[in-house]
DNA sequence: GTTCTCACA
DNA sequence: TGTGAGCA
């Protein structure tokens, strides 16, 4: 089948935000703070990455992490080409949370994100009463 | 039906 | 952050 890159966006906002588990609100809040700068379609509709989904996901991780939209802003903010200690630290908690195995690494993060990552997908179940 | 922008609480 | 209104 024919292999997408991973900044080719092909999501829309509705994928992303079932992926990440946040909301409109947020995520545009997230481009307005320029945490990800997903691409616009004719119809001025956003798509995103599955760079940016990836993104949003270590943005989530962040939030489970006790940190808020501030917090998000300071790692974006900071987070430019390499990656600072507080990512890092929070990145080794949750390893040593979840003790990821060897995971495969097919993404171009590195294995601290992805481990993080598959908790995340692992633990995206939000309790939700219906 | 879905998403977009702007504005307000 | 959530929600509403009007529009494409």
């Amino acid at each position: 089948m024919a292999e997408i890159d991973p900044n080719t966006p092909v999501y829309s906002i509705g994928v992303v935000k079932e992926m990440t588990g946040l909301t409109r609100r947020q995520i545009r809040y997230y481009e307005d703070s320029e945490l990800i700068k997903p691409a616009r379609t004719k119809g001025n509709q956003r798509i995103y990455s599955q760079n940016d989904i990836e993104k949003l996901n270590k943005i989530k991780k962040l939030l489970d992490n006790g940190l808020n939209i501030a917090g998000i802003q300071e790692q974006l903010g900071t987070v430019k080409e390499e990656k600072n200690k507080e990512e890092e630290k929070i990145d080794d908690e949750s390893l040593n949370e979840i003790r990821v195995s060897k995971e495969k690494l097919t993404s171009l993060y590195p294995v601290s994100n992805r481990a993080s990552l598959v908790k995340l997908l692992s633990e995206d179940l939000e309790p939700k009463d219906k």
